[in-house]
DNA sequence: AATGAAAGTGTTTATCC
DNA sequence: GGATAAACACTTTCATT
């Protein structure tokens, strides 16, 4: 019965403890064995690692991947810049935008500017040619990133 | 001669066709083995586990991790939101932002706004609650985002 | 949905080049 | 800095519950 009602209730693989601890293992480090994570969660490896495949396949795991500081990688500097394109130049800023490789994120939102834009500069000095390859389409308002307080992260899963 | 030069140049591990190999596929998959990374260089196992090891150090690995998309862990909605604290409150506002779960990203800028927040929402009643936490302690300006024109990403390898 | 056992792979250390 | 070999550990499949 309350077997059935959970059953009811559980619609996403995340809802379950033993799920939940796995994901954060892997948030951690996502090159944990299954021999590791079937140790963490006192469970026989092919358990966890069907447990693993239904969560990729709901989603819940999307890809395993790297971060890196970009500091490592020679980019010192972060920018983010709201981008209001002029009349007609949307999409061809947006084309722009796309094929910068600085350009690490790019949303594209509600209100009076179009886009916001985080570009990952080697230095200060790069800041000015990499605006200028929108300036005469877009007008541009550009902060320096000084601090960041809340690195990249996720939210709670579902049901935590 | 020219390996002397090489040398003087290779600041960084990354400055190296083979690394820059392996790192971009394990950006595609951080659970490949170190066999299948070996093979896919046409190296051996060890020698291709030591390059990862430097890679780690210099911090050109940082860590590995997952990706998900967040309307996966309920999330489908996500709010880009200018924050300009009222003068004494700026400690307090950080205080909230890294406290409160649902900001998947903070970072403090240079300008009129000091911080710049991702939050992730599980639905658009959510935003309400969310900003009257900090209203009493800032001005905000929110933008929903409508698309991702560029997908978090890393920038181009340094020596690529 | 989980376990245990077995076969096939992968990882890691030591040694040598 | 890289290769090989051997010992050890992990992954995956299958039969069972």
């Amino acid at each position: 019965m309350a077997q059935a009602v959970r059953k009811i209730r559980n619609e996403t693989p995340a809802d379950d403890e033993v799920n939940r601890t796995l994901i954060a293992a892997l948030i951690k480090d996502a090159r944990l064995s299954v021999a590791d994570l079937a140790r963490s969660v006192d469970m026989s490896a092919p358990a966890v690692a069907d447990r693993l495949r239904k969560l990729e396949e709901a989603g819940l795991i999307g890809t395993y991947t790297i971060d890196a500081d970009l500091k490592a990688w020679g980019y010192p500097l972060i920018a983010i810049v709201r981008i209001k394109p002029l009349p007609g130049q949307l999409h061809m800023v947006e084309r722009i935008l796309v094929e910068t490789p600085e350009v690490i994120e790019c949303d594209k939102v509600t209100g009076d500017d179009c886009f916001i834009a985080r570009y990952a500069l080697r230095s200060i000095d790069e800041l000015d040619p990499m605006l200028d390859r929108i300036a005469q389409r877009a007008q541009t308002s550009t902060a320096i990133v000084k601090a960041s307080p809340v690195r990249r992260r996720m939210p709670s899963l579902p049901g935590a």
